[in-house]
DNA sequence: TATATACATTAACGAATTGTTAAATTTATA
DNA sequence: TATAAATTTAACAATTCGTTAATGTATATA
């Protein structure tokens, strides 16, 4: 497991690092969010600790901004916040922080949120890598591929088209697309239909079923 | 959504309740750990929203407590502690807490948290699929099989037999049905006649017999 | 058997939902 | 920056769904 701590104060890198490694973990550190999402690109890690109050950018902008590699986007993101800085913790949910953490740190809870936080996201890891009857998706690679020929889809159609086939056979509501593929955007509901269709005509294929009231499946 | 909200001051249960059932939320609340037990039993709520310290039986035990009876097992506990009693985080997840958030409590967070923790259970849930025979029915997948071959319902009618199938054999009244399948909405009885007759026809099966006087039931 | 009551059937219509297209806007890329 | 690509919106068409009303049928009971 891999984890990124990125904070400003060399003294909190380093004893994070220590307690952190102590249990395993394979860390990197950064010591500004600019860093932190060069860092990040590159290794990829499970977990990013970040704390929110940094010169030059702040944990926040960092959050938004690695969320939207794809590198990163399905990292976890834990956030270190001061007493006094509560405000944050509500700017950071909705950057798309996972977790938050307030300083002073105890490395004993640290390290039980954190490894709740890890097994939380195991259960709905899993491979990247989907392939049922002539259709096959890698969400890594963001690749399709329908009886025998590559695909090119643009991202919303690959991540729409991705989520359905995640649980075949299961209707998504136009809500629960929306938080998972749009991360609760504000979006119209033909924009859904307009990605339906675009991928429809593209694969040429009419693997996504609509359930008039409901939603979206796919299904053979 | 149930939640039940523990709490021996009073003034936190009208806070929490007013803020959550804003938010559309079915809230119950009790003032002290032995009457949740109880409550909990009953209402078997999806979350339980739990004070730390209270007197008689203090959050972690009451915790503890719900994670042994099997009407709770599953549902999720998020604990409220005072910033002074940090020492008690770790020991609120080990007692099996999902959650916590710290006093004093903000609506907005506490909601988001809320928010949070139920969708990610919702992801976890149970299959609803029922099979009779040669009947099955998929609520998930919005998925009906019948004698081997697939059948589209409409949404209502869907509900409305599924709704049936919950409980094979048991007679629901019109006053039921409605307030299960339509939500209460101002309808005529002749709605659901038609709606019972199509389904019917689409599936050319005779299941939901006609308990005249009483209501509908689902019978092999 | 007559009759009241509850249910079944049909068709029609309005409401709700989705599909399609094109244009506007945003974002990525050479 | 110019250009293409992707995304979103808006408008309207097409479709399906849900409801009701009118009428027909079955059943229990006096």
């Amino acid at each position: 497991m891999k984890i990124l701590i990125v904070d400003d104060e060399k003294d909190i890198l380093e004893f994070l690092s220590y307690n952190l490694e102590k249990e395993g973990y394979q860390v990197s550190t950064a010591s500004n969010g600019i860093l932190a999402l060069g860092i990040a690109k590159k290794i990829k890690p499970d977990l990013i600790i970040l704390d929110v109050m940094m010169p030059e950018m702040d944990g926040i902008s960092t959050c938004s901004e690695l969320r939207k590699m794809p590198e990163t986007q399905n990292s976890l993101i834990l956030f270190l916040t001061a007493r006094s800085e509560e405000y944050s913790e509500l700017a950071g949910f909705n950057a798309g922080a996972d977790d938050y953490v307030t300083k002073p740190i105890k490395p004993k809870l640290l390290i039980s949120r954190i490894k709740a936080l890890l097994k939380r996201n195991k259960n709905n890891e899993g491979s990247s890598c989907i392939k049922i009857e002539d259709i096959e998706i890698d969400k890594e690679k963001h690749y399709l591929m329908y009886k025998g020929e590559e695909i090119h889809l643009a991202r919303k159609e690959f991540n729409l088209l991705y989520y359905l086939m995640t649980i075949p056979g299961k209707v998504f509501t136009r809500e629960e697309i929306i938080s998972e593929v749009w991360n609760d955007a504000y979006v119209g509901d033909r924009t859904i239909d307009v990605h339906v269709r675009k991928i429809r005509e593209k694969t040429g294929s009419n693997y996504i079923k609509t359930i008039k009231g409901v939603g979206y499946k796919f299904d053979i």
